[in-house]
DNA sequence: CGACTTTGACCTGCGC
DNA sequence: GCGCAGGTCAAAGTCG
């Protein structure tokens, strides 16, 4: 299902901020997301006050917030826990978006309605749990949708300058 | 040799 | 209940 009830509430004609100073790498970035209450973060959006009546098609826009479960089932019994889920689309070339943290892939699957795959990567911080999710659209190959899954709680662990050149290719992306 | 990737199998949720 | 699709596991392979 690609169609997970996503939807980007900036559009392609209203760049929803001109300065965008998103910064994962740090700890205090993670209050803007957590809280999910957007402070300048390209509009983000809580998913769950949204009816989602029908697909929305990812077609412009940049970012997401949804949430997921987790705990598919491994240990019966427990509760399922709901991570926020923050997907945003980057224009680039390689898939591989380096945000500065160590990922390992744990998993690729081939996606429906879709001829990219899906690549699967966690954090390989020590009792960091975060997941990420990698998918290239078939509409336009050259967009590249990462989904992040939980917060990291660990410092980054190198520097973010190749972050910021994907930030600022982001920046292109939603002005367009 | 350790860290990481690859890849098929397995598990679970969901729609019909 | 069945089948499909998404998500995860884990063994084997690769690389520095």
């Amino acid at each position: 299902m690609d169609n997970y009830p996503t939807f980007f509430s900036c559009s392609s004609s209203t760049p929803p901020t001109s300065s965008l100073s998103l910064n994962m790498a740090d700890s205090h970035a993670y209050n803007g997301f957590q809280g999910g209450k957007a402070n300048g973060f390209l509009g983000l959006v809580s998913q769950m006050d949204v009816p989602v009546s029908g697909r929305n098609v990812p077609e412009s826009g940049s970012f997401v917030e949804s949430e997921t479960d987790v705990k598919p089932g491994k240990k019966k019994g427990e509760k399922k826990i709901r991570k926020p889920r923050y997907a945003f689309q980057t224009r680039s070339q390689v898939d591989i978006l380096d945000d500065g943290y160590r990922w390992r892939k744990y998993g690729q699957k081939a996606v429906k309605n879709n001829k990219f795959p899906r690549s699967y990567y966690r954090c390989t911080h020590q009792g960091c749990n975060v997941k990420k999710q990698v998918q290239r659209l078939t509409k336009d190959e050259g967009i590249v949708v990462t989904t992040y899954e939980g917060m990291h709680s660990h410092p980054i662990e190198k520097s973010t300058d190749n972050f910021e050149h994907i930030l600022s290719q982001m920046q292109i992306y939603t002005s367009y």
